[in-house]
DNA sequence: TTAAATACATAACATTTGTTATATATTTGT
DNA sequence: ACAAATATATAACAAATGTTATGTATTTAA
């Protein structure tokens, strides 16, 4: 890798958040009285596996928090496939976008587990917004670093091969699932899940995992994949072409 | 396609706004004070062929409106690589997320050709932005719309197979160039360029072009390129896989 | 708990795309 | 206008990915 020395960590960490969009970090850096404003307008929901918080071309109602679980946002293509661009897991907050931009959702997300969330209605977050400035230029700020986000996974799919695409992937969501957790807990998506979200079939990826398993790079239960050699998957990362 | 009868055209164009920023239509709808106002700070300027009018990681100065000529929006992914996600041309406006979130440029702009635009400088747009609620407004409804696009194209890039990114991005190209003008211009970019937007090596894109033209759909003169047979190109946007 | 449904693994073959190489055309700078 | 540099076209072969098919494992619902 480029640095390999001292400061390989901090290296790998900006690296992980050029695909990160970061929306777990919304209210940190509030006061005392402005996070107790956030937390009192907070209505904790539960929202069963498969349930949709919100659909493309739906109303806004408000935004999610998630305290447990996993989500994935995803659009439909004009030919109607899905196409997973983000999962949303612990901490993060969603369904903004919209919302600040007085518009419809452009997109939707699912539950992929039963979920713990809490929900902020539309007119209290809008309150909130006017209330604390900090947080309103914190969100604009952020929208501004997710278009960045999708910009590099624009151009991941369209210059790496499958098997750079699923260990770039397999990177971000083991240090995405397991920010806040000192126990690895491994990825636990849907072949059809992850194969959407890395841009092949499920079939193909098949081929890949079998392939890293055989390299000794990851392992494998039931469908959880856990990480046995970072440091393989991160060379694969250079692989130039697709 | 879909709805070949009546209302075939506002299809297509409903289509093509998915994966177009709309940013050309950002300084409709004012008032004549107003739109005063915004002419009064625009200062024209000529940019050369090959110039940056910005930096990934730069300090934004201002906005830009192109009144004549292309740039191209682009990215380098972490092995370096240019991946670019959007060809500007006349009328539209960029440069304004970074001001708008007081961060960074987030990707880079490169002249395609001498550009002749309009200029406001930061100061300036900020201040036209208090003055103007409804411009404010406007801009944010339309990063969300910019967001949604990216996803749109996400989709395109790791759904669709070469030929059917081709027949798209040829065919928004089409009609992104001949926006306001009743003369059919054909596409003009590098052959590299029209590579790297759809995610392809420059040989591979010459074989699906040859293919193309076999089949009638296109005709080429020097480099650039005219959309003969739209219908059939539309017709290989249904194909499925990658 | 069991049967049905769904998800997963794997292989063989077809197709697409990447790569390398060479020749021709076009543009640029003098 | 000319030479040099750059861009384009094309082909043959290699590699990657898509597709279809079949069997096994796992989950779900009754």
């Amino acid at each position: 890798m480029y640095l390999i020395n001292k400061c390989y960590i901090c290296f790998m960490k900006d690296f992980f958040s050029q695909f990160d969009f970061q929306s777990n970090l919304l209210f940190e850096d509030l006061t005392e009285s402005e996070n107790q404003a956030v937390q009192n307008v907070m209505e904790p929901l539960v929202i069963k596996k498969g349930s949709m918080l919100f659909y493309e071309g739906g109303i806004p109602t408000g935004i999610y928090q998630i305290k447990q679980g996993k989500a994935k946002k995803f659009k439909r293509g004009f030919s109607g496939e899905e196409q997973i661009f983000y999962i949303y897991t612990q901490e993060d907050v969603l369904g903004y976008h919209a919302l600040l931009g007085q518009e419809r959702y452009q997109d939707s997300c699912e539950a992929l587990e039963d979920l713990k969330v809490n929900f902020i209605a539309k007119e209290d977050f809008l309150r909130l917004l006017n209330e604390i400035p900090a947080l309103q230029q914190k969100l604009i700020k952020n929208i501004g670093h997710e278009f960045g986000v999708l910009a590099n996974i624009i151009a991941v799919l369209a210059q790496k091969n499958q098997n750079a695409r699923l260990a770039l992937f397999l990177l971000l969501l083991e240090n995405r699932f397991n920010r806040n957790s000192p126990i690895v807990k491994g990825i636990d998506l849907t072949r059809d899940d992850l194969a959407n979200l890395i841009g092949t079939s499920p079939e193909s990826l098949g081929r890949s995992l079998k392939q890293f398993k055989e390299q000794g790079y990851i392992e494998t239960d039931k469908r959880n994949i856990y990480i046995k050699d970072s440091l393989q998957l991160e060379q694969l990362l250079q692989v130039k072409t697709d």
